[in-house]
DNA sequence: CAATAGATCATCT
DNA sequence: GATGATCTATTGC
């Protein structure tokens, strides 16, 4: 039997009641630092919506003035003014007219820097996620990517500026997390500051995006 | 399997 | 008026 006819691949990795006993809300204070130090962090940790959790295996980070790939480059816009803003909120933004992009805040309140979320270990809900991603033929392919990632978290430009240390919208550390090694390559799909190596995943992880 | 075109719109020039 | 922190279907080898 395959990976993609077998129907024990969608099942739930953690059960709710589990995640909720054995996790922890990260504070504000945990994305009051430098992008890039918050990028590191967030992986492994688990993003949380509603009743559907995965864990975070791919990010990229964003900064401010030097960096001209990040949006936040060119000062306060009505659009990058959440970026300017306090940590630990969200910031979504819509690119090719199609999809969602979801960022965390980083930085104290003041100074610009965001992480984006580039894709995610389906864990709880995966029955939910596989309605809202019908294209998505084995679980690999639910959340692997920045566009996947909001579709199958239900995450929208709505959400931007929504704190992420309370309420439906949630990152959490999960106990007994297994150790990792993190890889460090240039950031994707971009042009300018093509070089930088500010995209950090878990290395030799099955739900990173593909290309490069 | 790899390459590429098309979809489609908010944001900034 | 051009561009872009993407995904998918289709084409071609």
């Amino acid at each position: 039997m395959n990976a993609r006819s077998d129907s024990t691949q969608w099942r739930d990795r953690l059960s709710w009641a589990e995640l909720e006993d054995q996790s922890e809300i990260l504070p504000e204070s945990f994305y009051a630092r430098p992008a890039e130090e918050v990028a590191r962090a967030l992986l492994g940790k688990i993003l949380v919506h509603g009743r559907l959790a995965g864990r975070i295996v791919e990010v990229e980070a964003y900064l401010g003035a030097d960096d001209p790939a990040a949006h936040a480059s060119r000062g306060v816009t009505p659009r990058t003014r959440v970026i300017f803003g306090p940590p630990g909120r969200a910031y979504v933004f819509f690119i090719y007219g199609m999809y969602d992009c979801f960022n965390l805040i980083a930085e104290p309140e003041g100074a610009p820097g965001c992480v984006l979320i580039r894709a995610a270990e389906p864990l709880c809900g995966i029955s939910e996620m596989r309605l809202r991603r019908p294209n998505a033929r084995c679980v690999e392919e639910l959340a692997s990517g920045p566009g996947r990632l909001t579709m199958a978290f239900g995450i929208t430009r709505r959400d931007t500026g929504r704190p992420v240390t309370g309420g439906d919208l949630t990152v959490r550390s999960l106990s007994g997390g297994a150790s990792f090694e993190i890889e460090t390559t240039p950031r994707i799909g971009i042009r300018r500051s093509a070089e930088r190596p500010l995209r950090f995943l878990i290395a030799g992880n099955r739900f990173v995006s593909r290309r490069s």
